[in-house]
RNA sequence: GGGCCUGUAGCUCAACUGGUAGAGCAGCGGACUCUUAAUCCGGUGGUUGAAGGUUCAAGUCCUUCCAGGCUCACCA
């Protein structure tokens, strides 16, 4: 008997909630009969999936002949409670089974404290498997404890908990309260175990290298700043990792990985996190042409392990995930869908008054490969929904990969633009990986980091710093290699049909409650 | 940062042109030993995101602020 006038005098407990005190005292009560309502002495031996695994094809008859007994726990989120019996349903991890409690099996006084009981509380059971009345798999309680006492209630049980924020700020209640949130991070976990499988199988070992760098290097992005007491020194949080794995292709390690976080001081969107997951891999002796058939293996493999099938639904679309996948110059993508001639690779001019004409802001010191690429990207993305490889881009927006050897267009005059071995993946209008041959040569590399010291001097505060230690470890010798870079959360919302990178991440940023 | 939209009970949502803030579920009391959105009876529950303003009267209109969503810009 919980007393509610009580509760409304409520005095000793200001600000507390009515629904919280009266769990509060439903425990003390429990404690007054000498019942721990938070003991840790109860062992399951199967969840809700081995019962249902076990006797999914049996019929009452065939349970009751051979009754099997389960010992089981978990939350209950839903209860249809009777005088002196009831049903309710309990949620592991594996899934749900029902319960039937009866007065008369568990006895007097464990019906009594299960009658304390609320949705939401983890409580442990053991009894037979058998079928109710309307064919339901049941495990009749024979043994029924209390585990943990939940002092706050769970949303409703029929519409669940939808507000989008709540979802975000209380990830524990959206995944007790939707069971497609939990199937989407089960299947954010099993991309990541089958990427790692996938590498694993092919030589690459996964290491890992610092998340704090002296200098924020490895791709053009702002990043986040933090200080070291001890050493007094600033540190960034890294924008990549790639510096690091390729210093380990100097030392010696020929295939190596690292899928971890990474960390942009950026804007956020719907495909934008301040922290994010990413892949980069480093393969020596090979080219981003090995990358490409690589990738679209990869992409493809991982679609049929995680989704079930190489061509899954993605904002309306059928994305087929099956190689090959389409090729696409920058030329091209200019060419076909900002409808542009090529005269704007041979003069520099002329594409800064094409993205003029187009609305796109060319920022002061913006290099002629910049500017095309702003017009390609804002020509093209939306149309790039099917996977494509995004090739042959400019060598000015590259620092860090090789020089493409053999460019028509350079000899020929139509292009005064150096191209590089590079290419990006995109699918569903986001870009979900980048790779290149790596530039190995350090006098090139130099001179690249120079040229991006020069545009940072001009005000491009995402270009790339000098790493003198990592030219020294060019000068060591870095073996012929490619290398690539993975967004892991966008291809998690590929693969699990979700729209909005929050919806793979289990807890986004968001700004704190007041 | 810009534009549009949202914020009402623990949860999901109502409340007309400004006129006494309501329902379902949860929770509480009672009945009930095969229910499954259990059912039946009875009651409880509110700083309408916050602060100002207009008005006889504000959930509703105005201003500012807070949080979130979509979108654009930036970015991967």
């Amino acid at each position: 008997m919980v007393d509610v006038e009580a509760v409304e005098a409520g005095s000793e407990i200001e600000n507390e909630h009515k629904l919280r005190v009266v769990r509060r005292q439903k425990a003390d009560a429990l404690r007054a009969r000498g019942v721990n309502p938070y003991p840790n002495d109860f062992r399951p031996q199967n969840n809700a999936a081995d019962v249902h695994r076990d006797c999914g094809e049996q019929d009452g008859a065939a349970l009751g002949a051979t009754p099997r007994r389960y010992r089981v726990a978990g939350r209950i989120v839903a209860n249809r409670s009777f005088g002196k019996a009831a049903f309710i349903s309990i949620q592991d991890q594996s899934g749900r089974i029902q319960v039937y409690v009866k007065k008369d099996v568990v006895g007097a006084d464990v019906f009594d404290a299960f009658q304390l009981c609320d949705m939401g509380d983890i409580v442990g059971v053991e009894g037979a498997a058998f079928r109710t009345k309307t064919n339901e798999l049941t495990l009749e309680a024979r043994e029924f404890r209390l585990l943990t006492k939940a002092l706050r209630p769970l949303p409703e049980k029929w519409h669940g908990l939808s507000d989008v924020e709540t979802r975000y700020r209380k990830r524990y209640v959206d995944l007790i309260a939707n069971p497609a949130v939990r199937d989407t991070f089960v299947k954010r976990t099993l991309l990541l175990r089958e990427m790692r499988r996938f590498l694993d199988a092919r030589g690459f070992m996964e290491v890992e290298t610092p998340m704090m760098h002296p200098l924020a290097g490895g791709a053009a992005a702002r990043p986040f700043v933090t200080h070291h007491n001890t050493l007094d020194m600033d540190l960034y949080m890294r924008i990549a990792p790639e510096l690091y794995l390729k210093r380990l292709l100097v030392g010696g390690f020929e295939r190596v990985y690292e899928i971890n976080r990474n960390f942009r001081n950026e804007g956020i969107s719907t495909q934008h996190n301040p922290e994010f997951t990413m892949l980069e891999f480093y393969w020596a002796y090979a080219n981003y042409e090995l990358l490409i058939a690589l990738t679209e293996e990869m992409f493809g493999e991982l679609a049929a392990k995680v989704a079930g099938k190489t061509t899954v639904p993605f904002r309306g679309n059928e994305i087929r995930l099956e190689p090959p996948f389409r090729r696409l110059s920058i030329r091209e993508g200019i060419r076909e869908f900002a409808k542009l001639p090529d005269s704007v690779w041979a003069d520099a001019g002329e594409a800064k008054a094409a993205a003029k004409a187009r609305g796109i802001e060319v920022k002061p010191g913006a290099t002629h490969g910049a500017v095309l690429m702003e017009i390609f990207e804002r020509a093209s993305e939306p149309h790039l929904v099917q996977p494509t490889f995004v090739v042959d881009f400019p060598l000015d927006v590259s620092p860090l990969s090789r020089k493409k050897e053999s460019d028509p267009t350079l000899a020929n005059g139509t292009s005064s633009l150096p191209l590089v071995d590079r290419f990006e993946l995109y699918v569903a209008g986001m870009e979900m990986a980048n790779a290149f041959s790596e530039l190995n040569d350090p006098i090139d590399q130099r001179g690249r980091f120079e040229g991006q010291m020069a545009a940072r001097a001009a005000g491009d505060d995402e270009a790339h710093q000098l790493d003198e230690d990592f030219l020294e470890a060019l000068e060591i010798g870095m073996p012929p290699a490619g290398g690539e870079g993975v967004g892991i959360d966008r291809l998690a919302m590929l693969l699990t049909n979700s729209d909005s990178i929050r919806d793979v991440i289990l807890f986004p940023l968001m700004r704190p409650q007041v």
